[in-house]
DNA sequence: TCAATTTGACCAGG
DNA sequence: CCTGGTCAAATTGA
């Protein structure tokens, strides 16, 4: 049930890109004829409208393939994959989502010690944690809590760097469709819908903790995002910025910047380049799978693109999840709802029994 | 008692 | 065949 991917909220985006497009048409249409500025002037606006018009075609496919898939089989990558038995009922079902969006991002804390791991403002549930071949630590699995209740498939992957204990190294898969009230950094700065588990900005942030606290209960609302789209001349990459400000995380965060901010250059054409990173992740400074583009779009990865769309896209009604009071999470078994009690320290004592053991 | 986490097993991709 | 990702029963703890 997810409700409407790519509906009126694409729309809205949609609208919004070509608004943009058409200004900068305008724009384009008026610069000064001035032999001083240099073809590099013009090529520049050009190349501008040219992303947001790359981006209005991704919106515009991303919401033709969510109607489609509306009428279609309706089945999200994953949903209800239960295991061997659910495998066996959907043969073919692939448990391992290829096509989704995916972005890594490193969250330091201040002591190594620490046990806590990242919070990015999103109730996860942990569904597993693994010894990576080569790893130090284990890496931990989890799944948005509303996984079950709202059919939300962000995943994401928490493991501490081997180099540096501070650093933690968060991958996120697929982006939040549910409607769960993101909490958001106190002290941070204002707020903002950017947000770690969101698919990064052309700046990929990386992210520190100075003050680790525990969650704090700073509740926003996931505002409409000025998802602005910037070009990146430098790159012929476009890129989005989704108001590119402070992570909400439930610990005072600081943002740094990356050292890189695109997917590398690739040896692709033009359509490539049109990619509009808008709708994708922008690209992680050190993994990037997403493979996201104008041509080749899968439907399921459609589908996450639409989702974000629909994310970003004019405020959806924020449905407080049941018990809102506190902030709930559910078990896949769709069931269960209540307040998450270990949030994120279970995860990390499995790292200092490794430590200490 | 209920819900979250842990952990071994299963499965698919490379 | 190896590895990573996921499942689900068992365990934990409020």
């Amino acid at each position: 049930m997810q409700e409407g991917a790519g509906g009126e909220g694409g729309i809205h985006l949609l609208l919004s890109i070509l608004a943009d497009g058409e200004e900068q048409a305008r724009q384009l249409g008026e610069l000064p004829d001035d032999p001083r500025l240099g073809p590099e002037h013009y090529r520049g606006a050009a190349r501008q409208l040219q992303c947001t018009l790359g981006k209005a075609v991704c919106v515009a496919k991303a919401i033709e393939a969510a109607s489609r898939a509306a009428t279609d089989s309706p089945r999200s990558a994953d949903e209800g994959s239960g295991g061997t038995a659910a495998a066996e009922e959907r043969p073919g079902v692939c448990k391992r989502r290829k096509g989704l969006p995916r972005w890594t991002r490193k969250f330091r804390v201040p002591d190594a010690s620490l046990e806590a791991t990242p919070d990015d403002g999103f109730s996860w549930r942990k569904y597993g944690q693994k010894d990576i071949l080569g790893a130090k630590f284990p890496r931990g699995y989890y799944r948005c809590t509303y996984r079950a209740a709202q059919g939300c498939h962000a995943t994401k992957q928490v493991q501490r760097s081997d180099s540096d204990l501070c650093v933690f190294d968060v991958t996120y898969q697929g982006v939040h469709t549910c409607h769960q009230k993101q909490r958001h950094v106190a002290g941070a700065g204002a707020a903002s819908p950017h947000d770690a588990a969101q698919p990064p900005d052309s700046s990929m942030e990386e992210l520190l903790i100075p003050g680790f606290k525990d969650r704090l209960k700073v509740e926003t609302a996931i505002e409409a995002s000025s998802f602005r789209a910037s070009c990146s001349h430098d790159h012929d990459h476009a890129a989005i910025a989704a108001s590119p400000s402070s992570a909400p995380f439930s610990f005072h965060a600081d943002v740094v910047p990356a050292d890189c901010c695109f997917p590398p250059s690739s040896p692709v054409g033009s359509s490539y380049y049109a990619v509009p990173h808008c709708l994708v992740p922008a690209g992680s400074y050190d993994d990037y799978t997403g493979g996201y583009g104008v041509r080749g779009v899968e439907s399921d990865e459609l589908g996450e693109v639409v989702s974000r769309v629909r994310l970003i896209s004019p405020p959806p009604p924020l449905i407080s999840p049941p018990g809102s009071a506190t902030r709930c999470t559910t078990t896949p078994s769709s069931t269960r709802t209540s307040r998450s009690r270990r949030p994120a320290a279970a995860a990390a004592l499995t790292v200092r029994k490794k430590f200490q053991g």
